[in-house]
DNA sequence: TCTGGGGTCCTAGGACCC
DNA sequence: TCTGGGGTCCTAGGACCC
């Protein structure tokens, strides 16, 4: 049996990275990329970052320094971003067996085995030196004997230019070294929360976390802290899944761009999130029983009063069927929607998944009749909306849309659109 | 004036049962 | 006069992640 041994493959900057790939002109300019609506700062070039743009930072409080400094803002473009890390996943799996895709820009390689035929940091550098030479992006690699450990050799990768992007943290020497030198927040798991509480009991790094004894951990905080101590001594805890599980609930949600007052505009965008809810869920190829529509004001503003209230519905049998859904979501909009308030944001949940077909019914459920034929127009609409998006939809889904995003700054959809093909002159 | 969106897991506590 | 304890299931809330 081998011993596990990971690699964590993170690209550096990546939104803001993407923009600027195809805005050769920007390569020194500071760049940031904002959140939906244009919200907060959640992507920074290292131009940016430098300057002192925080991340996550409201776009109103970062605006002087944005300004002062000529930093050039993105709204966020997810089809550009799913698409560029669609082509860096794709070349991590030419380049490693097992690939997990945490996350939009992040990725977990198996690399067991490795270390006996294998310069691991020279294939650091393989990985590193291939991405940048296809796509275009450069990435950070960090390599351990756990997620965690692996983890922190990527910060430490990313931290020490040093390091030339790559980390190798198999031995145990270096492993205790670097964890001496990172504050426990920066181990993968410890959050705010959690580091207030560590550090009332007087642990402050990572190497203290790691030397504390896991059966105390435990008792003080969870299983789960109890693993991260674990995993920071090398103790694999957290395998490689290189399938995603299926998921157990979806959720549509969004910020408005203006405040919603008028309960018919409320029910366009609760129309628009269950649409494409039930989409994510037929392209899952799930069922959901369980329906929650949820609306609130701004917890940021201390003028407006404060009202969120939420709702649920259990269905008499799972569907994927938008108009059902449709038909319960605007039943319990009634239910939650009171006159007068300056509503900031509104959403919609689907759980209690089931696979179509197997879901036993119980003796006083009323036989399904339609389910074949509400299928197919399902499909059909999710077809037509494929080619062009918003061929077709729902009436209450509204037409203009007022509420909807705010996105003043949305670069081109380079690689998905064919009308917006960057030109090379 | 202006503060994102989409997830997961764990725990505590209540309801209920025997 | 005396009023248990343990198991399971569910939900809400809290914590974390990117």
């Amino acid at each position: 049996m081998t011993t596990p041994l990971f690699a964590l493959v993170d690209c550096n900057n990546f939104y803001a990275s993407c923009e600027k790939l195809f805005r050769p002109d920007l390569a020194h300019t500071p760049v940031v990329v904002l959140s939906n609506n244009d919200g907060c700062v959640v992507a920074r070039s290292r131009e940016a970052k430098k300057l002192g743009v925080k991340m996550g930072v409201p776009v109103f409080q970062a605006r002087e320094l944005i300004q002062k400094h000529g930093v050039v803002a993105f709204s966020s473009n997810y089809a550009l971003y799913a698409d560029m890390s669609q082509r860096v996943m794709s070349t991590l799996e030419s380049l490693a067996p097992r690939v997990e895709v945490y996350s939009i820009d992040e990725a977990f390689l198996d690399l067991s085995g490795m270390e006996n035929t294998h310069d691991l940091t020279e294939f650091g550098f393989t990985i590193r030196k291939t991405i940048l030479k296809w796509i275009g992006i450069t990435v950070c690699v960090g390599i351990a004997p756990t997620k965690t450990l692996a983890k922190l050799a990527n910060h430490a990768a990313k931290t020490w230019q040093k390091t030339g992007g790559v980390v190798d943290l198999t031995c145990k020497a270096r492993q205790r070294k670097l964890l001496a030198l990172l504050p426990v927040d920066e181990v993968w798991g410890i959050g705010g929360k959690l580091t207030k509480r560590l550090q009332a009991l007087g642990i402050h790094t990572a190497l203290q976390l790691a030397d504390a004894d896991p059966r105390f951990i435990r008792q003080q905080f969870s299983v789960v802290v109890e693993r991260t101590v674990r995993e920071l001594n090398g103790e694999s805890c957290i395998a490689l899944e290189e399938m995603a599980p299926t998921k157990k609930q979806i959720v549509s949600s969004r910020a408005f761009g203006e405040r919603i007052t008028d309960k018919q505009e409320m029910r366009e965008a609760i129309s628009e999130y269950i649409s494409r809810a039930c989409k994510k869920l037929r392209q899952e190829g799930q069922d959901a029983k369980h329906l929650t529509v949820f609306l609130r004001t701004s917890p940021f503003s201390d003028k407006d009063a404060p009202y969120s209230a939420s709702r649920s519905v259990e269905l008499d049998r799972p569907s994927s069927d938008t108009r059902v859904f449709l038909t319960h979501a605007m039943q319990l909009l009634d239910k939650i929607w009171v006159n007068g308030y300056r509503y900031a944001k509104a959403g919609v949940m689907l759980s209690d998944f089931y696979d179509p077909g197997i879901y036993q019914p119980s003796l006083f459920d009323m036989p399904a009749e339609d389910d074949e034929s509400a299928h197919r127009l399902m499909q059909l609409m999710d077809q037509l909306n494929s080619k062009h998006a918003k061929t077709v939809w729902f009436a209450g889904q509204g037409i203009s849309q007022s509420w909807g995003m705010k996105r003043e700054a949305l670069s081109p959809a380079y690689t998905t659109n064919w009308q917006q093909l960057p030109v090379a002159r």
